[in-house]
DNA sequence: TCATATTTATACCGATCGATACATAAGTTT
DNA sequence: AAACTTATGTATCGATCGGTATAAATATGA
């Protein structure tokens, strides 16, 4: 059952994923309507541009909201209760380590740089999903080593704020990074040595000095 | 000695500072020449603007080399061969983190954040100045765990590009996470955990399992 | 065939972008 | 005083910003 009217002459769908590789490249406020109407489709006008999604700022939306059900997800397993929150830290660190050092879109994550995506206060709200989504996976790695200490596996002594912070600014620190052209190699040895604090708070480790 | 003319009617430096703060806030390409005019002397014309500064592009660059020249000496401490190694890292990390937290400023490390401070090619060059500084403080990292293992405080088999990149990384992140409102004291106690990589990476230090 | 629905292309809107021409004001030097 | 030098105020430049009015093109349903 198709629908009525002139069909559309690009993908929507494959439009949005275009317009969210600028804005991950560029930010909000920094990617313009001709960069945008050029990127999409090979290119499409005005009228098309606001047919199909209203506004810059809408389809800005609908940008984030893509990247957060894709790209974003490698941070699920924070929240995953049948890993153990040990793993659980690790693997998110190397799998968002490793996404953000991936070819084929831009480099590191647009969660992390989206704080400097609409500096602006009268755009501020427009990033507000990508704020709300930092917090998230900070307080997903605050989680796990609050699971951590009630399992027994952290000494009860254990500061978790102070630990799931240290993870989760390194994880910042990633896209950064990235962007300056550091290898997945060099992050991949930067995050074994990371997990040493995990090791260092065990029960049973020894006390260093 | 007055020099000749009619004198100007604000302060050369002082509106560098100003400038300073908006870069630092919004980033290269986000700051509108508006937006600096009207901050400015408590207000200048356009002919004023471009008499003192010349453009916009040379007005960041003297705002950049005045941040170089001020906060971003926290991490001089770095290339201090007269503080051991362990404490050039410690005071590097707490003396940018103070800074990063200060009030008086924007949030953030002007030198982080400024990979989004001008993200398209066409002004790429305009930050590189940014990501020299970015380079300089990761080797300073780097240089200072290779002192470790050279006065054998640290074990040879230690990955100094590895474990620098974890700090220079996690110091990265605290620019976001100051942005996100994290308090200087929970970086403090995340820059404790974090010393325990190098503790942990110690010749003496109990293997961790 | 013909009405309806939707997208398309052309042309354009007021606002703001970074930057400049020109004349005047306010100092120093002679 | 007059000559010179520098900064300022007003008014404006062409380009681009995000967004739209209008009408032709292309599909469906009846």
């Amino acid at each position: 059952m198709a629908q009525m009217g002139r069909p559309r002459a690009f993908d929507r769908q494959q439009a949005i994923e275009q317009a969210m590789h600028l804005f991950w490249e560029q930010g909000y406020e920094t990617t313009s309507l001709s960069q945008l109407k050029a990127q999409i489709g090979g290119g499409i006008s005005a009228p098309s541009f606001y047919a199909a999604f209203g506004s810059k700022e809408a389809l800005f939306k609908e940008a984030v909201q893509c990247y957060l059900e894709s790209y974003a997800r490698v941070t699920d397993g924070l929240w995953d209760d049948e890993i153990a929150p040990r793993d659980a830290v690790e693997l998110t660190l190397r799998r968002s380590t490793k996404m953000q050092c991936e070819s084929g879109h831009p480099k590191g994550c647009m969660v992390a740089l989206g704080t400097m995506s609409a500096p602006k206060n009268e755009h501020a709200h427009v990033t507000k999903p990508l704020a709300v989504s930092r917090a998230r996976t900070h307080a997903g790695f605050v989680r796990c080593v609050e699971r951590g200490i009630a399992m027994g596996e952290l000494s009860e002594g254990t500061d978790a704020q102070a630990m799931g912070t240290a993870f989760s600014s390194f994880l910042l620190g990633v896209s950064i990074s990235a962007r300056d052209g550091v290898k997945i190699s060099v992050f991949n040895a930067s995050i074994t040595e990371l997990m040493k604090l995990w090791d260092a708070a065990c029960n049973g480790s020894q006390a260093l000095m």
